[in-house]
DNA sequence: GCAATAGATGCGGGAAGCCGCAATTTGACG
DNA sequence: CGTCAAATTGCGGCTTCCCGCATCTATTGC
């Protein structure tokens, strides 16, 4: 068995490594990458399965790489160890998971027992292993009640890069009115409101800009996530 | 000697701990505390003179420790040890410096010779040290042409907590049209007008927002800055 | 003291955002 | 096929934002 570690941090990086070796004495080699960019390579020359990735790294991030690896062979294990559960990362990671594919979600704060454990699991008996907090998370975001259609989620992001509500319009094939419908499903479900007991609106806050700073708050959105939307809207712009 | 290690990741610490002991033979205590909150507890116990802090804990941040701490002793020498050179992280730092303090600010990314080097021209010596990319930034956001005067970098934080112009005058105490002077003044140099070689504005963004999502691309903010002034603003709400 | 420059304020108008109301379309289910 | 709920669209209004233009104030330098 190869295993592959994909991690910026060389502290982490070691200590995975070391983590590898004692859970996993089956395996004959295990390779290192500092980004998503290398870690691609690494799998694809390798045709390796199992790989622990981290989110966020400078050259290239988790997710990204991770969508590029399982496009090319969906039968990959993958690990993601990452310090944060974020809901953007959590759901950037559910939305590249292909069908039956054993992955893992376990952060950086676990014990050492608890990802030796995971890596046994995912690697070896092909199951899937999400810690405790983000599963908790999961669920939360999937219930109808304070959870995000797509729809929502996608409103938000256009919002967060700075568009015009006819520029998302435009973009979204949609009428002016339905993005604007949106935003206001966005704002109940952000509870960007704040009416006291009458009923009148809130005047100190802008809804569209509050509707961000509380998606940020609250991790719905983070700083990988925008760059990601920022290129791919870079794109649209280029295609017109 | 005594030092106090502030770090909430128990890798990144034990790396202190071990680097410290190695450079600083003299030091006879070494303590560790995995949040700000501990940290600034256990200072003002120890009447400790050296503290290496980490910056982004999850219970309380090390630049509001660092500020408590020499609020109540500006003689402590402290080394920021941080992952980001974020200007929002640089900001927030030389806000609180008191004059003449000794103190450093090294990246994670540093070789240990670096760390160990700053540890003692830090405590030793009561020299600053401040890693080169961060000194960079620095003197970028000192230069007028880039750079962001304190009025403008206020009105910006305040659109990113989601407030209206009107109660930005409020809470600054300023006219309405000021405010919206600063934010011109701010879109400038954001650049967020993109106007094409005719002169009409681009239509596609809605500069308030978009000011934000370059600002925090820019990484001018981030998350931690955007809690900080969250905290105040609801202080200032509830004062009214 | 005076000119010069930057910053603060007021006014007004065009553009964009927010949203209630109502009509239409779509999709799922029996 | 009929029905019902949810999503989409259009219209009209009111508010907020963005900014050019003009005035006023404050600070600096000579």
């Amino acid at each position: 068995m190869k295993v592959i570690i994909v991690e910026d941090d060389p502290l982490h990086r070691s200590y995975l490594h070391e983590a590898v070796r004692e859970a996993l004495p089956e395996c004959e080699t295990v390779m290192e990458a500092e980004n998503g960019a290398v870690g691609e390579k690494l799998a694809r020359e390798h045709r390796t399965a199992h790989i622990i990735m981290d989110l966020q790294m400078s050259a290239r991030n988790g997710i990204e790489a991770a969508r590029t690896i399982w496009k090319e062979r969906p039968e990959t294990h993958i690990l993601f160890w990452s310090n944060y559960s974020d809901e953007a990362y959590v759901r950037g990671v559910s939305r590249i998971v292909p069908d039956g594919a054993a992955y893992g979600y376990v952060l950086k704060s676990a014990s050492d027992d608890r990802l030796k454990l995971a890596l046994r699991s995912i690697f070896i008996e092909s199951q899937c292993v999400i810690d405790r907090e983000v599963r908790g998370m999961q669920q939360r975001s999937l219930n109808r009640n304070s959870g995000f259609t797509d729809a929502e989620y996608e409103v938000l992001v256009d919002i967060a890069l700075g568009l015009t509500d006819r520029a998302i319009s435009k973009r979204r094939n949609l009428s002016l009115r339905t993005v604007q419908n949106r935003l206001q499903q966005l704002y109940e479900k952000l509870e960007v409101h704040m009416v006291g007991p009458d009923d009148k609106p809130d005047s100190r806050f802008n809804l569209r800009t509050r509707a961000i700073t509380v998606a940020l708050l609250r991790k719905l959105l983070n700083h990988s996530a925008l760059e990601k939307a920022e290129e791919e809207l870079a794109q649209w712009l280029d295609s017109h």
